[in-house]
DNA sequence: AAGGCGACCAACCGCATTGGA
DNA sequence: ATCCAATGCGGTTGGTCGCCT
Protein backbone atom coordinates (compact mmCIF):
# COMPACT_ATOMS: atom_id res chain seq x y z
CA UNK A 1 0.00 0.00 0.00
CA UNK A 2 1.27 3.09 -1.13
CA UNK A 3 1.47 6.43 0.73
CA UNK A 4 -1.62 8.58 0.26
CA UNK A 5 -1.02 11.26 -1.83
CA UNK A 6 -1.12 15.09 -0.41
CA UNK A 7 -4.54 15.72 -1.49
CA UNK A 8 -7.21 14.98 -4.24
CA UNK A 9 -5.30 15.74 -7.73
CA UNK A 10 -8.46 14.80 -9.76
CA UNK A 11 -8.97 17.97 -11.74
CA UNK A 12 -6.41 19.75 -9.71
CA UNK A 13 -4.83 22.21 -12.11
CA UNK A 14 -0.96 21.92 -12.30
CA UNK A 15 1.57 24.07 -13.91
CA UNK A 16 2.55 28.24 -13.73
CA UNK A 17 0.43 30.12 -11.30
CA UNK A 18 -1.44 32.69 -13.24
CA UNK A 19 -1.50 36.55 -12.03
CA UNK A 20 -5.27 35.65 -11.04
CA UNK A 21 -4.66 32.95 -8.67
CA UNK A 22 -1.57 34.56 -7.72
CA UNK A 23 -4.17 37.49 -6.58
CA UNK A 24 -6.46 34.95 -4.95
CA UNK A 25 -3.96 33.43 -3.08
CA UNK A 26 -2.05 36.36 -1.82
CA UNK A 27 -5.68 37.95 -0.60
CA UNK A 28 -6.63 34.81 1.27
CA UNK A 29 -3.30 34.47 2.96
CA UNK A 30 -3.51 37.91 4.08
CA UNK A 31 -6.75 38.01 5.16
CA UNK A 32 -6.47 34.69 7.28
CA UNK A 33 -3.04 33.98 7.80
CA UNK A 34 -1.39 31.15 7.06
CA UNK A 35 -3.30 28.13 8.37
CA UNK A 36 -3.95 24.31 7.34
CA UNK A 37 -2.61 24.91 4.10
CA UNK A 38 -4.35 21.86 2.69
CA UNK A 39 -8.02 23.76 3.20
CA UNK A 40 -6.33 27.40 1.55
CA UNK A 41 -7.22 26.10 -1.79
CA UNK A 42 -10.96 25.11 -1.31
CA UNK A 43 -11.33 28.17 0.66
CA UNK A 44 -9.46 30.58 -1.22
CA UNK A 45 -10.74 29.38 -4.04
CA UNK A 46 -8.48 27.82 -6.59
CA UNK A 47 -7.94 24.58 -8.04
CA UNK A 48 -4.63 24.12 -6.97
CA UNK A 49 -3.46 21.49 -3.95
CA UNK A 50 -2.40 22.86 -0.82
CA UNK A 51 1.40 22.06 -1.16
CA UNK A 52 1.40 24.13 -4.40
CA UNK A 53 -0.19 26.73 -2.66
CA UNK A 54 2.21 26.51 0.43
CA UNK A 55 5.41 26.80 -1.95
CA UNK A 56 4.01 29.36 -4.12
CA UNK A 57 3.50 31.75 -1.28
CA UNK A 58 6.77 30.92 0.62
CA UNK A 59 8.85 30.98 -2.51
CA UNK A 60 7.19 34.13 -4.41
CA UNK A 61 4.40 35.65 -3.25
CA UNK A 62 5.53 36.51 0.59
CA UNK A 63 5.92 40.52 0.98
CA UNK A 64 9.02 39.75 2.75
CA UNK A 65 10.85 38.33 0.24
CA UNK A 66 13.88 40.15 -1.21
CA UNK A 67 14.26 39.90 -5.24
CA UNK A 68 16.49 39.78 -7.63
CA UNK A 69 19.87 37.88 -8.01
CA UNK A 70 21.97 37.56 -4.12
CA UNK A 71 24.22 39.99 -3.09
CA UNK A 72 28.27 39.44 -3.17
CA UNK A 73 27.41 39.06 0.51
CA UNK A 74 24.21 37.09 0.37
CA UNK A 75 26.58 34.88 -2.22
CA UNK A 76 29.24 35.02 0.55
CA UNK A 77 27.35 33.72 3.37
CA UNK A 78 26.21 31.02 1.08
CA UNK A 79 29.19 29.49 0.60
CA UNK A 80 30.06 29.53 3.69
CA UNK A 81 27.20 28.44 5.46
CA UNK A 82 27.37 25.61 2.80
CA UNK A 83 30.55 24.70 3.69
CA UNK A 84 29.47 23.97 7.39
CA UNK A 85 26.13 22.93 7.00
CA UNK A 86 25.90 20.81 3.09
CA UNK A 87 22.89 20.97 1.20
CA UNK A 88 20.64 22.07 3.94
CA UNK A 89 19.24 24.99 2.04
CA UNK A 90 16.31 25.64 4.57
CA UNK A 91 18.65 26.56 7.14
CA UNK A 92 21.17 28.02 5.10
CA UNK A 93 18.30 30.37 3.94
CA UNK A 94 17.02 31.00 6.96
CA UNK A 95 20.10 33.07 7.57
CA UNK A 96 19.65 34.90 4.67
CA UNK A 97 16.38 37.30 5.47
CA UNK A 98 14.06 37.47 2.21
CA UNK A 99 15.61 34.24 0.48
CA UNK A 100 14.08 30.71 0.20
CA UNK A 101 15.81 27.50 0.53
CA UNK A 102 14.41 27.26 -3.65
CA UNK A 103 16.14 30.56 -4.85
CA UNK A 104 19.46 29.36 -2.65
CA UNK A 105 19.64 26.26 -4.15
CA UNK A 106 18.51 27.34 -7.81
CA UNK A 107 21.41 29.65 -7.35
CA UNK A 108 24.14 27.70 -5.80
CA UNK A 109 23.43 24.91 -8.70
CA UNK A 110 23.40 27.14 -11.41
CA UNK A 111 26.25 29.71 -10.32
CA UNK A 112 28.07 29.39 -7.25
CA UNK A 113 28.63 25.46 -8.30
CA UNK A 114 30.70 27.25 -11.46
CA UNK A 115 32.41 29.38 -10.08
CA UNK A 116 33.90 27.29 -7.32
CA UNK A 117 34.59 24.88 -9.38
CA UNK A 118 36.08 27.47 -12.13
CA UNK A 119 38.49 28.36 -8.67
CA UNK A 120 39.78 24.89 -8.41
CA UNK A 121 37.26 24.15 -5.37
CA UNK A 122 35.28 21.20 -5.35
CA UNK A 123 31.64 22.54 -4.26
CA UNK A 124 30.65 19.61 -2.84
CA UNK A 125 33.14 19.43 -0.03
CA UNK A 126 34.92 22.84 -0.62
CA UNK A 127 38.89 21.52 -0.93
CA UNK A 128 40.73 22.25 -3.70
CA UNK A 129 39.71 19.79 -7.06
CA UNK A 130 43.14 18.66 -6.79
CA UNK A 131 42.84 16.84 -3.73
CA UNK A 132 39.47 15.66 -4.29
CA UNK A 133 40.63 14.12 -7.43
CA UNK A 134 43.21 12.43 -6.06
CA UNK A 135 40.70 10.83 -3.00
CA UNK A 136 38.91 9.36 -6.01
CA UNK A 137 41.76 7.64 -7.70
CA UNK A 138 42.87 6.36 -4.75
CA UNK A 139 39.29 4.26 -3.30
CA UNK A 140 40.84 1.00 -2.93
CA UNK A 141 43.77 2.35 -0.25
CA UNK A 142 40.76 4.24 1.97
CA UNK A 143 38.49 1.00 1.85
CA UNK A 144 41.47 -1.30 2.94
CA UNK A 145 42.02 0.86 6.23
CA UNK A 146 40.31 -0.30 9.21
CA UNK A 147 36.75 1.66 10.41
CA UNK A 148 38.33 2.60 13.91
CA UNK A 149 41.51 4.52 12.43
CA UNK A 150 40.65 7.53 11.31
CA UNK A 151 41.08 9.36 7.85
CA UNK A 152 43.48 11.50 8.10
CA UNK A 153 41.45 14.49 6.12
CA UNK A 154 43.42 16.98 4.15
CA UNK A 155 43.26 20.53 5.82
CA UNK A 156 40.52 22.85 4.39
CA UNK A 157 42.11 25.52 2.29
CA UNK A 158 41.67 29.06 1.67
CA UNK A 159 42.85 31.51 -1.57
CA UNK A 160 45.19 34.21 -0.82
CA UNK A 161 47.78 35.90 -2.63
CA UNK A 162 51.20 35.11 -2.98
CA UNK A 163 54.39 37.92 -3.36
CA UNK A 164 53.78 37.88 -6.75
CA UNK A 165 49.84 38.75 -6.18
CA UNK A 166 49.19 35.66 -7.58
CA UNK A 167 46.46 33.65 -6.40
CA UNK A 168 47.39 30.43 -4.19
CA UNK A 169 45.76 28.15 -1.55
CA UNK A 170 46.91 27.79 1.90
CA UNK A 171 45.78 25.52 4.05
CA UNK A 172 43.99 27.51 7.47
CA UNK A 173 46.67 26.17 9.60
CA UNK A 174 49.27 27.74 7.63
CA UNK A 175 47.47 31.01 8.23
CA UNK A 176 46.47 30.10 11.89
CA UNK A 177 50.44 29.75 12.48
CA UNK A 178 51.19 32.53 10.28
CA UNK A 179 48.81 34.72 12.28
CA UNK A 180 49.45 33.22 15.72
CA UNK A 181 45.65 33.00 16.10
CA UNK A 182 43.77 30.40 17.69
CA UNK A 183 40.50 28.97 16.65
CA UNK A 184 37.97 27.07 17.69
CA UNK A 185 37.53 24.54 15.17
CA UNK A 186 34.39 23.72 15.14
CA UNK A 187 33.62 26.81 14.34
CA UNK A 188 36.17 27.33 11.54
CA UNK A 189 34.34 28.14 7.93
CA UNK A 190 35.75 26.13 5.17
CA UNK A 191 36.54 28.81 3.07
CA UNK A 192 37.49 32.12 4.62
CA UNK A 193 36.25 35.73 3.60
CA UNK A 194 39.50 36.32 1.63
CA UNK A 195 38.79 33.84 -1.12
CA UNK A 196 35.03 34.29 -1.28
CA UNK A 197 35.79 38.47 -2.03
CA UNK A 198 38.00 36.78 -4.79
CA UNK A 199 35.22 34.76 -6.17
CA UNK A 200 32.81 37.12 -5.86
CA UNK A 201 34.48 39.88 -7.51
CA UNK A 202 35.32 37.65 -10.22
CA UNK A 203 31.82 36.68 -10.41
CA UNK A 204 30.50 40.02 -10.01
CA UNK A 205 32.59 40.86 -13.61
CA UNK A 206 31.26 38.31 -15.15
CA UNK A 207 27.53 38.73 -14.04
CA UNK A 208 26.70 42.48 -13.32
CA UNK A 209 24.62 42.95 -16.56
CA UNK A 210 21.98 40.04 -14.75
CA UNK A 211 22.04 41.86 -11.52
CA UNK A 212 20.60 45.52 -13.04
CA UNK A 213 18.77 43.25 -15.11
CA UNK A 214 16.54 41.40 -12.80
CA UNK A 215 16.15 44.02 -10.58
CA UNK A 216 13.71 45.82 -13.23
CA UNK A 217 12.34 42.65 -13.67
CA UNK A 218 10.89 42.06 -10.25
CA UNK A 219 9.37 44.98 -10.04
CA UNK A 220 7.37 44.49 -13.16
CA UNK A 221 6.77 41.36 -11.67
CA UNK A 222 5.11 42.62 -9.24
CA UNK A 223 3.85 45.72 -11.60
CA UNK A 224 2.04 43.09 -13.45
CA UNK A 225 0.38 41.55 -10.45
CA UNK A 226 -2.64 43.94 -9.63
CA UNK A 227 -4.26 43.51 -6.07
CA UNK A 228 -7.40 45.15 -5.55
CA UNK A 229 -7.81 44.42 -2.15
CA UNK A 230 -4.36 44.78 -0.79
CA UNK A 231 -3.11 47.76 0.26
CA UNK A 232 1.11 47.64 -0.38
CA UNK A 233 1.27 51.23 1.42
CA UNK A 234 1.01 49.11 4.82
CA UNK A 235 4.54 47.33 3.92
CA UNK A 236 6.23 50.26 2.61
CA UNK A 237 5.41 50.45 -0.68
CA UNK A 238 4.23 53.54 -2.41
CA UNK A 239 3.45 54.79 -5.72
CA UNK A 240 5.93 57.38 -7.82
CA UNK A 241 5.13 59.78 -9.63
CA UNK A 242 4.43 57.32 -12.47
CA UNK A 243 1.79 55.65 -10.46
CA UNK A 244 3.99 52.49 -10.60
CA UNK A 245 4.97 50.75 -7.07
CA UNK A 246 8.10 51.79 -5.19
CA UNK A 247 8.44 48.58 -4.12
CA UNK A 248 12.60 48.07 -4.10
CA UNK A 249 14.76 50.21 -2.46
CA UNK A 250 18.60 49.16 -2.70
CA UNK A 251 17.42 45.63 -3.49
CA UNK A 252 15.29 45.42 -0.32
CA UNK A 253 11.93 45.72 -0.07
CA UNK A 254 11.20 49.03 2.00
CA UNK A 255 9.23 46.26 4.32
CA UNK A 256 12.36 45.82 5.87
CA UNK A 257 12.99 49.26 7.04
CA UNK A 258 9.89 49.82 9.24
CA UNK A 259 11.04 48.77 12.94
CA UNK A 260 14.51 48.29 12.88
CA UNK A 261 14.63 45.01 11.75
CA UNK A 262 13.09 44.00 14.89
CA UNK A 263 10.90 41.30 12.90
CA UNK A 264 14.46 39.69 11.72
CA UNK A 265 14.29 38.19 15.06
CA UNK A 266 11.35 36.20 14.14
CA UNK A 267 13.02 35.04 10.43
CA UNK A 268 16.39 33.91 12.41
CA UNK A 269 14.74 32.05 15.18
CA UNK A 270 14.41 28.64 15.16
CA UNK A 271 12.36 28.57 17.95
CA UNK A 272 10.03 30.89 17.08
CA UNK A 273 7.07 28.15 14.86
CA UNK A 274 6.49 29.29 11.40
CA UNK A 275 2.78 29.56 12.11
CA UNK A 276 3.68 32.01 14.15
CA UNK A 277 2.78 34.41 10.62
CA UNK A 278 5.15 36.23 8.91
CA UNK A 279 6.35 39.17 11.18
CA UNK A 280 3.54 39.56 12.95
CA UNK A 281 1.58 41.27 9.84
CA UNK A 282 -1.28 39.30 10.11
C1' DA B 1 14.74 34.05 -40.09
C1' DA B 2 14.77 29.90 -37.76
C1' DG B 3 16.40 26.03 -35.48
C1' DG B 4 19.52 24.19 -31.89
C1' DC B 5 21.32 24.57 -27.57
C1' DG B 6 22.29 25.79 -22.93
C1' DA B 7 21.13 28.53 -18.81
C1' DC B 8 17.94 29.71 -15.60
C1' DC B 9 14.30 29.10 -12.35
C1' DA B 10 9.41 28.07 -10.98
C1' DA B 11 7.07 24.24 -9.77
C1' DC B 12 6.53 19.38 -8.91
C1' DC B 13 7.45 14.93 -6.62
C1' DG B 14 8.26 11.99 -3.06
C1' DC B 15 10.60 11.07 1.21
C1' DA B 16 11.40 12.81 6.02
C1' DT B 17 9.89 14.93 10.01
C1' DT B 18 6.63 16.63 13.25
C1' DG B 19 2.87 16.72 16.22
C1' DG B 20 -1.60 15.44 17.76
C1' DA B 21 -4.91 11.75 18.80
C1' DA C 1 4.09 3.37 21.77
C1' DT C 2 1.78 3.71 17.53
C1' DC C 3 -0.62 5.63 13.80
C1' DC C 4 -1.68 9.09 10.59
C1' DA C 5 -2.38 13.70 8.69
C1' DA C 6 0.01 17.83 7.87
C1' DT C 7 3.95 20.11 6.78
C1' DG C 8 8.92 20.63 5.60
C1' DC C 9 12.62 19.71 2.75
C1' DG C 10 15.78 18.58 -1.02
C1' DG C 11 16.27 16.60 -5.60
C1' DT C 12 14.53 16.84 -10.09
C1' DT C 13 11.87 18.26 -14.06
C1' DG C 14 10.26 20.98 -17.68
C1' DG C 15 9.03 25.50 -19.67
C1' DT C 16 10.90 29.81 -21.15
C1' DC C 17 14.28 32.83 -22.74
C1' DG C 18 18.38 34.42 -24.94
C1' DC C 19 22.42 33.47 -27.51
C1' DC C 20 24.72 31.34 -31.30
C1' DT C 21 25.17 29.33 -35.76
Amino acid sequence: MGRQPCCDKVGLKKGPWTADEDRKLMNFILTHGQCCWRAVPKLAGLLRCGKSCRLRWTNYLRPDLKRGLLSDNEEKMVIDLHSQLGNRWSKIASHLPGRTDNEIKNHWNTHIKKKLRKMGIDPLTHKPLSIVEQEEEKPLKKLQKPMEQTVEEPPNYSLTKDSNNKNMLVSYDDQLMAMNLEYCVEEVPMIDPECLELICNNSSMSSSTSTSSSSSNESSILKDLQFPDFDWSDYGIHNNNNGVGNIMENNVMSLWDVDDFSSWDLLLNDDIPQSSSTFGLF
